[in-house]
DNA sequence: CAGTGGTCTAGACCACGAA
DNA sequence: TCGTGGTCTAGACCACTGA
């Protein structure tokens, strides 16, 4: 992990950047940092590329590398990019009590949707399960998730009741490190307005989702169903 | 600047994979594309990097490239891109036409929400800037945007009938580079019914957000709300 | 074992920004 | 004009996947 070249140079510059060595906010050139590391230009840009991405520092053609003072200034409002795999995370706050009600958990064979979202061969089979999540006692999501059987075999009902992730990387050393999002809005159905709790004026938030292990296999295809209220997807992004 | 290699590499992929060409959901290898486009695989890597962002494909060593399955089924109407929303070339090539009306132009003082999203001192003016956005003739959003005066000393009514972020970029050479979003649902108000054409019990999409420019200097706050159907926003997220 | 993406290098030339 | 980031190339070797 951290043998890796840029790797090794992004914790060192991000190192050097919290405690302040640029006091000016600006970063020496990317041809004198490849002196210093050692390592070719290509490895700084792509070291500085995820500094960008995080919001760390900026670029500006012809003029140089600086700190984005945002960064040093508002420092929590960069953590929250790149959130949201283990959904639960999310939304854990404040002190609330989680609470997980396994509605629905079978095997049963992939749906075509399915079977692509998670790239199986047709006949393969997944286990689905069907949640609710609530804070305190009020219900704000239903969850439709789909996990191919053949990468976590045995899956229980006990395992569902908790974090499906946390699961999966500590007794199976699965990582769930990246994730497709797509999220929209939609009129709530009869049964969204009986779960969650909602009047039938009020909408749902739709986030479907697929997420993969490390490799970039697909682990999950989710469905999920929020009430409004809950739904708030924050996100940090690099236009172009 | 269509004039780059690997602009022209992304535009090109981009449009095979929305006319259906790769119908397995596999690209061809690193090596193969760079040798049907005549680049190098650095170029081809970039491009891919870019569509792996905007969530239209994903990677997985040892394997391929392959198609996001959510992308083909959730294809966005448009994007998060300079002008706040652009118009994706998938929308354009359906013959349609974005419009913009402007509803409101003022200066005024910024309220504590704009004053603090904009970093800006107690007292400082802001333009505030309504507009409707459609395609055709169906309305899909409705904005509410904040920009200090002191950024943008002489906007005209003019300028913002068009495209706010192209104005800026070739006249006052600002560029808009990093945007903040939070992304909810709510029910529509009266007003939204009426100006987006909805039904009561249809909800509104918000995505509310701060854009940066380059030198990470928030220039505008922004209100959108759009109809439901309309709002679909796709992410790529790498976690850690 | 062959196929494919991941990392890394060394170097060339271009485009923009500031002095 | 000169310093700086942006683009692009050609090629080497590694790490993982899947048959």
């Amino acid at each position: 992990m951290a043998d890796l070249v840029y790797q090794r140079v992004i914790k060192a510059l991000q190192n050097q950047i919290d405690a302040g060595k640029f006091s000016d906010l600006k970063l020496p050139n990317e041809r004198i940092l490849a002196e210093e590391f050692q390592v070719s230009r290509s490895s700084i840009k792509k070291a500085l590329n995820s500094l960008i991405q995080r919001g760390v520092v900026f670029q500006k053609q012809g003029a140089g590398t600086f700190i984005n003072p945002l960064y040093l200034k508002n420092r929590p409002m960069f953590d929250i990019a790149g959130d949201n795999v283990g959904v639960t995370d999310t939304f854990q706050r404040n002190g609330k009590r989680p609470d997980i009600k396994v509605i629905d958990f079978n095997v049963v064979p992939a749906s075509p949707e399915v079977q692509e979202s998670l790239f199986l061969e047709p006949g393969e089979f997944v286990y689905e399960i069907q949640r609710l999540r609530s804070f305190d006692d009020q219900p704000f999501m239903i969850e439709d998730g789909f996990v191919p059987i053949k990468l976590v075999p045995d899956l229980t009902k006990k395992n569902i009741a908790g974090s499906l992730y946390k699961y999966l990387h500590e007794s199976r050393n699965i990582a769930v490190t990246r994730s497709f999002l797509t999220i929209s809005a939609d009129v709530s159905t009869a049964n969204d307005q009986k779960l969650l709790n909602l009047k039938p004026v009020e909408p749902v938030g739709v986030m479907e989702g697929i997420f993969f292990m490390d490799r970039g296999t697909p682990i999950e295809f989710s469905h999920m169903r929020l009430h409004y209220k809950f739904m708030r997807y924050n996100t940090f992004t690099l236009l172009n």
